[in-house]
DNA sequence: GACGAAAGCTAATTGGATTAGCTTTATGGC
DNA sequence: GCCATAAAGCTAATCCAATTAGCTTTCGTC
């Protein structure tokens, strides 16, 4: 109740904006303290050290994408659903680097963590938006993570400066997108069951 | 020549494989000289600094990936070439943890970066391995970022205990290989042109 | 056998993280 | 209105990794 009043939550909001700007690596105390007004050590009154403050900012972060693609996802399916989804989450990359950089880099610290539990929701949500293909409870939890791989490669390697864009980015994430989606429609049509590969039984992550 | 012989090329060699142990982000100059027996200030006669020695490990990485998947691709085309493609990627990531991060998460420097030469040299294997699929040139530098994009995604989210291994990636991993297979099939028995999508006219990247 | 550059070394500085221990401020109970 | 107390800050001090400065040793060469 002493002067700033800040809570754990307003030190990793400002942290996660602070990360957006000078990167998730960058993300430094001294940096936060200043920009909050404080002493260094005042923060470990609301983390315990970096790592916490860090994966407080990739649970704040896995929240709120998990909650943009939900609310986006309201109504859609098919294509229509994919796009939406696969749109999101790029635009949340790059309009919050340092953050999308924080969700998907951070380590899980146990079954309870409550990144997984954010994580789970999104994947849920993932999961959602392929239930209008008609996708075989096998192929479910491959196709989820491949759609996971391709987003977070994608991201990756933008962020990374990995294409020398040539083309912009963007053409080619449309492009991707079609892939997939023509991929998922072949699949759902049941043209071949995926030859040699193993099924899975359950539908995890 | 005095007590050691070390080389800026033995510094790398030891840096990258510390980095294979202990994590690249974890690589520390204290730590590689004492895994080469000198003190940390002489490490500083071979490297210029931290950022120099992990542009290294990850120049020495690219190239090495590089090479094997050049050797991979002797002879192969089609189907084939992708599995040979991306498992040999795939199977890099796994055994060099570290140097692959190094290569996939290090800046460029600039124009004449040897980092950007040796990624250069992966992306013609990426690209002579779907010659094999007779794509459309407007659509090649697309399916060459779309797969850049899930081997990367891929290979992070295993490395970040991204999927909670119900069935294990491995398979996830096959079934991704012949969905990607698919796509490039039905794209080269040129079905539909990618609707919608703008075309490419410059193969860059 | 001396010379010069290369490769090491020690000492010292800097900067970020973290800890210890003290101070100040809201608040709830009286 | 007054005081005890826990929360929220602060200063001082420590630790560790990176880096710089300046000195020393080892070799290959002539």
């Amino acid at each position: 109740m002493p002067r700033a009043g800040l809570s754990r939550r307003d030190v990793i909001a400002a942290a996660a904006e602070l990360a957006d700007e000078v990167g998730f690596q960058q993300l430094t105390m001294g940096l936060l303290a200043q920009r909050l007004g404080i002493r260094t050590p005042s923060l470990y009154k609301h983390v315990t050290d970096l790592a916490d403050l860090k994966h407080g900012v990739a649970t704040q972060a896995m929240t709120e994408v998990g909650e943009e693609v939900r609310d986006v996802l309201q109504g859609r399916s098919g294509r229509d659903a994919l796009t939406a989804l696969l749109g999101t989450m790029r635009s949340y990359a790059m309009t919050h680097p340092g953050q999308y950089a924080a969700a998907n880099s951070t380590r899980l610290t146990g079954p309870d963590d409550p990144l997984l539990a954010a994580s789970s929701r999104v994947i849920d949500s993932i999961s959602a938006a392929l239930r209008g293909y008609g996708i075989a409870d096998a192929d479910m939890v491959h196709a989820i993570r491949t759609i996971r791989s391709t987003i977070h490669g994608f991201a990756l390697l933008q962020e990374t400066d990995g294409f020398q864009w040539s083309p912009e980015p963007g053409i080619s994430f449309d492009w991707m997108i079609e892939f997939i989606d023509r991929g998922l429609q072949a699949l759902a049509s049941g043209a071949a069951p995926m030859s040699g590969v193993a099924r899975a039984q359950d539908p995890g992550d």
